[in-house]
DNA sequence: ACGCTTTCTGAAAACGCTTTCAGGAATTTC
DNA sequence: GAAATTCCTGAAAGCGTTTTCAGAAAGCGT
């Protein structure tokens, strides 16, 4: 029956054990119990054809995939492999298979990529998949889950994100309040990035606070990328723009910022301090160290799969899960570096000792 | 036919546009030329129904998944996300889906998460397979593309990889004579980690053409981590170890190298000088800033997925494709900085944008 | 107008599983 | 000891596509 280069199916293995399809079925799944002796038959037979089933036909046949899907507008800068580490590990836990998918900008594709046909639920991040096709999987009860992203007006999709506005309000109250700063620059993320819109309320906020007027003009690019945030900067130096702090948005910006700013002559944090948000791996390892809020990025992985397998169970999930962010005081805001801070470096002890 | 929220089939859409379920596949797939007019019905129909092709129905029948795994030890580090990018835009370039699988140290598992079963073939990351499934999958004849890891004994499997060796010694050989070191540390990486053995190589290959003696001792332990290489350089200074430079094995592995040694209050690059390999994006923001060797991670991602659908049309892989890798000169060798400050040559500026 | 290709089309057979259904054997209940 | 229950099993009906096969329709050269 099994010729000799096309791969065992259950068949061959019924064949072997002696029992039907039916039962092989059964103690791969173990749905049913089977007599101990024909289900080792079965499991020598599996063995012995090195059978391994079609995970098509499953799929076909239970009308489940078990695996599910991630899909995101862009794969790079430091944040990515972090939530994409937590969302890996999670779904590995759970027993699912993940299908990662990027839309990298072009959004006019005709057929999706991702979606019911081959996952049993779906994690979006940030804005990455069209408005329509969000309501059409609503529409049909498709598990869905947001990450970064408040869902869109009608929708009622669970979301996971982290507290922003906190903690860029914390963030940009420590610049004013420890260092005096009061000519902010704020470089804000993509248009459509929630990430960046809530940042820059907390921004507003903090302003507001104490007493200092918006000044439209400290409101910059920078894409959350570090090329952008160099540009930005770069041009708002040449303008002769004063200022005297930099809340770049996020990590990979504010080292695009302090190329920017060390390139112009300026001293961090003397002249201009730099902060981030995020607190990716290299965030301590800039020179100086860099200041910036912690946001549980892996976290917020895990917690976007543990939902949608409440989802996926035909459980209600939770419908906004906000982690909450931590300040991370470095030295690019100007606080001078701990005594014996293992990350310090001869450069930064000098413009330490300068203040 | 359709009930109200059970998604339609081929057959909702042939009968809608009166036409039988083959003719439908055959628009879907566009093999055979179909009556203009009847065509456009059914373009029709499919439209009004929202009609979206069930994957596994398809993979069932045409035993294809345009589906490619990618199988890897660990999530983490620096270089991961690059390869990963790599891999998917050229995997969505060609029109694969791309299902992910991390081995995440535990090689027990007995059902394979990724194989025959439901990928068209498999991208497998230095030693994240076990070899007999290995020989298993290489005798189905099933597509396989190795990257950095030149396949076992009596496996014919294509590998994509850099040039290690090369640049290692390049490396090193640079330490020794520009900068005068002798007594150079190099941290390896995990014990199966082929890159970390050509490395050594290398640096064995660059001692010796300098008649400098190997000193077993000055090999350490970083295992490609940066909490490990800390931990060990940590060690060898406490241990009053002598040495003037550290060849880190790779950029993670040198950000905890450099951090041990400030934190031992060495100077980077006057008292020891320290050199990575990779130069993954954050390299160049190190203090100081990391002289290293910039492997084309993306791009090796990027030709193994050429490579395996080369494969996969039944086509010949090339047996090695070896990436060349190129000296990336900074400041943590004991090299001035550029002019005005290292991050900014213009050389710096162009790599900087291409990330 | 006649055979002969060439195009297009539909019926039906896979593809390899899961799941339902009904029944036989074994066990329990009264 | 008969009836009722429980447990296990196999036959067969899907799951939703692609693909083969044979035939109908249309075009072509003479």
């Amino acid at each position: 029956m099994q010729s000799k280069n096309q791969s065992a199916t259950i068949a061959d293995v019924a064949e072997r054990a002696r029992v039907s399809i039916a039962t092989v079925s059964r103690v791969l799944n173990g749905t049913v119990p089977v007599q101990p002796e024909k289900a080792e038959r079965v499991r020598l037979a599996m063995d012995e054809l090195r059978f391994v089933p079609r995970h098509a036909a499953r799929v076909l046949a239970s009308r489940r995939t078990f695996t599910l899907g991630l899909i995101l507008s862009e794969i790079g800068g430091a944040f990515f492999p972090l939530l994409l580490k937590g969302i890996e590990s999670e779904a590995r836990a759970v027993g699912y298979e993940l299908l990662i998918h990027s839309t990298q900008g072009q959004h006019a594709h005709q057929r999706k990529p991702l979606g019911e046909h081959n996952t049993d639920g779906l994690l979006v991040f940030t804005s990455s998949l069209e408005l329509n096709e969000l309501y059409r999987l609503q529409s049909i009860n498709f598990p869905l889950v947001l990450m970064h992203q408040t869902p869109p007006d009608g929708l009622n999709i669970p979301v996971v994100t982290v507290e922003n506005k906190d903690g860029a309000e914390k963030l940009v109250g420590h610049l004013i309040e420890k260092h005096g700063r009061r000519r902010i620059v704020f470089l804000r993320g993509p248009q459509d990035h929630e990430d960046s819109q809530w940042r820059q309320r907390g921004y507003r906020e903090a302003l507001k606070a104490h007493k200092i007027k918006f000044d439209p003009k400290l409101v910059g690019n920078g894409y959350f990328e570090e090329e952008q945030a160099y540009e930005t900067i770069r041009k708002m130096l040449a303008d002769g723009m004063e200022i005297d702090a930099v809340f770049a948005g996020d990590d990979d910006a504010a080292t695009g910022a302090i190329r920017a700013l060390k390139q112009a002559g300026r001293v961090i944090p003397r002249d201009v301090a730099v902060v981030g948000f995020d607190d990716v791996p290299f965030a301590r390892y800039l020179s100086p160290a860099l200041t910036t809020v912690r946001a549980p990025i892996e976290e917020v992985g895990r917690e976007a799969v543990r939902q949608l397998v409440r989802l996926m169970n035909g459980g209600q999930a939770q419908a906004l899960t906000l982690m909450r962010t931590e300040l991370v005081i470095r030295e690019s805001c100007g606080c001078a570096p701990a005594p014996h801070d293992a990350h310090q470096s001869p450069e930064e002890f000098r413009s330490a000792s300068r203040r």
